[in-house]
DNA sequence: ACTACCCGCGAAACCGCTTTCACGAACCAC
DNA sequence: GTGGTTCGTGAAAGCGGTTTCGCGGGTAGT
């Protein structure tokens, strides 16, 4: 054997005095092994740092090792530090586990093209979703049997397993803070309302008024689409159409400081006038002034669950979804 | 065979009347093949929509068509943007050249384990690094062969091809932006020193004092760590020390936050009193007040520039390190 | 003691594609 | 016409694991 060349099981097989079968055997954790043998298979592995070799394994076990990661979207995507986060959350479980993460940046709507092809192709063992623009793809790969995870909530109510934060209770809780701070009029700049996301945190909001007897005026909820200008625009628009308007909840962080940086040209002061609750608590909550009061949620773990259910579904297990709980953040925009 | 299942080499071989290894050549562009028998191939590949099982070729060629993207640091490196939209960058450019990108996010120093084990295992068929903290890795694996591409300037002068933004002349610009609008005291605080990033923009900001005939006062650099916090002390120190410090250049926008925060704190106002001028050209100095005067990277193309350099390699061609220029964007800190 | 089972284990087929090798045909020069 | 090339091609040997199948020996049942 040249030095240097991995060894293979004829090797290990050899030195342990055993078949390859029983090497086969001992490496995937098969209990019917004599122990005397098992020892011997591991001392041999140990003695020659034998590694499996992925590919081999994969080509005949038709287990691959690796879990797609696909974003349905543009560059911007990823941009925004938030889609960033949740895979490196993915991505230590994974390989935690010994699976890798293969990316899969793709436009909207050419999802159906390479990237359709190479997940129906067998050559991933899973793969976790992230911005779901559409769910044709995802309900065609159920139906293949590949084991799948949204991040986010589906539209659809196909039994597909999905994590996602607590964005009802976020935007609840939100709307009820400002509430208690003695807001009156509390307009909401919602994301994208395509987004299951931005519709739970509108939900949320609704709810918050509903107990507290009133009803929101119409003109108070304004559909943004999570920028920075879209924030600027609608608190522009909602200080015009009501000058009494004394909170606005926005959808995330970003829209939150457009609405402050728009509420600070129109002379309005940020809380004594009007106080502005953001969502995510992004870097931007943190280091802006003034400081952003938002609703925290946990990136990191929530790239951990849609891991931890991959994981679980490649067992066989059962699985229920994750919603992950939120948390105020009280600093001093409300 | 069953309805459903994916054709292989026999089917198609028989449906195009020629051996295997015909059509084998056909599909990986042999040009020696009768260009009768090609069509042939190409028409019945087409007919039972065949596609090449990419485990099964990657064990007989050894080609694996994955090149991982590895990050030694911690999950805070991908809660910065900047990471994230570079990956994005390498992603795009790999997918179109039928290469899939494997995420591997090791914590620093562990990258000699797992991570270390898989690359060297021939599973991948290059490795593009991000923050390299120890080149002990890399020059081992240069060694066994394995293309290579580093993202930011290496350390050694090892013969290792790499993309970089040009870090000195962009630092270099920002300084004689200041000095052009009258600044006569400028201070730095630069990155990580740890990082060849950090110590071209102090090398540029040093050399732009260099020509002006003055010499930096000791007291005027600062080493910070890219965080905001470090630039809200660092600034703070400046101003301690020397009352008169009328500039400010950060190595990233987000210490540039920072200074601007500690300075409005201190009662300075930006630009009139003490101007700033950040690095990047992220999120935050778009959408911050005042609007943060900053260099521009362009950090998808850095991103497509290490995939293109990986390709060229595979592919057997020379190839130049690749340093992207930067651009002064001047909004109101300075 | 004899049949019926079960259990641990090795031989060998197999996963689907790549690549070497050698063969026959066509082509060349002398 | 003969020996030597070149060229396109198919048979077959891998690549390195996994898994089925069946054998031999030990255990249990009667």
């Amino acid at each position: 054997m040249v030095p240097g060349a991995r060894p293979t099981y004829a090797v290990i097989a050899k030195t342990a005095g055993v078949s390859e079968a029983t090497v086969s055997r001992v490496l995937n954790g098969d209990e019917s092994v004599h122990p005397e043998r098992t020892r011997r298979v591991q001392e041999a592995v140990e003695k020659l740092g034998y590694k499996k070799n992925r590919v081999a394994s994969a080509l005949a076990s038709g287990r691959t090792g690796l879990i797609a990661v696909v974003i349905d979207d543009d560059l911007s995507v990823f941009a925004d530090p938030f889609w960033g986060t949740v895979t490196s959350g993915v991505s230590r479980v994974l390989s935690e586990n010994g699976l890798h993460t293969v990316l899969m940046i793709s436009p909207v709507g050419s999802l159906e093209g390479g990237v359709a092809h190479y997940l129906k192709s067998g050559e991933v063992d899973g793969a976790i979703f992230f911005v779901l623009h559409s769910d044709a793809l995802v309900n065609d790969l159920k139906k293949r049997g590949l084991p799948l995870v949204i991040t986010g909530t589906p539209h659809s109510n196909a039994e597909i397993p999905f994590v996602d934060t607590d964005n009802f209770g976020g935007a609840y809780t939100a709307t009820k803070h400002l509430m208690s701070k003695g807001c009156k009029k509390v307009g909401i700049i919602t994301g994208d309302i395509g987004t299951t996301a931005a519709k739970q945190r509108l939900d949320g909001y609704l709810q918050a008024f509903r107990e507290s007897g009133t009803l929101p005026v119409k003109g108070l909820i304004c559909e943004g689409d999570y920028s920075f200008e879209a924030g600027k625009k609608h608190a522009q628009a909602l200080i015009d159409a009501h000058p009494d308007l004394d909170g606005i909840f926005a959808s995330n962080d970003l829209m939150a400081m457009g609405a402050i940086t728009a509420l600070g040209a129109a002379g309005k002061l940020v809380p004594s006038q009007v106080r502005v609750v953001g969502f995510d608590d992004a870097l931007i909550a943190q280091t802006s002034r003034p400081g952003l009061t938002t609703i925290r949620q946990d990136v990191v773990a929530l790239g951990e669950a849609a891991a931890t259910l991959m994981i679980a579904q490649l067992n066989g297990q059962e699985i229920e979804p994750i919603i992950l709980p939120t948390e105020l953040v009280v600093r001093e925009s409300a």
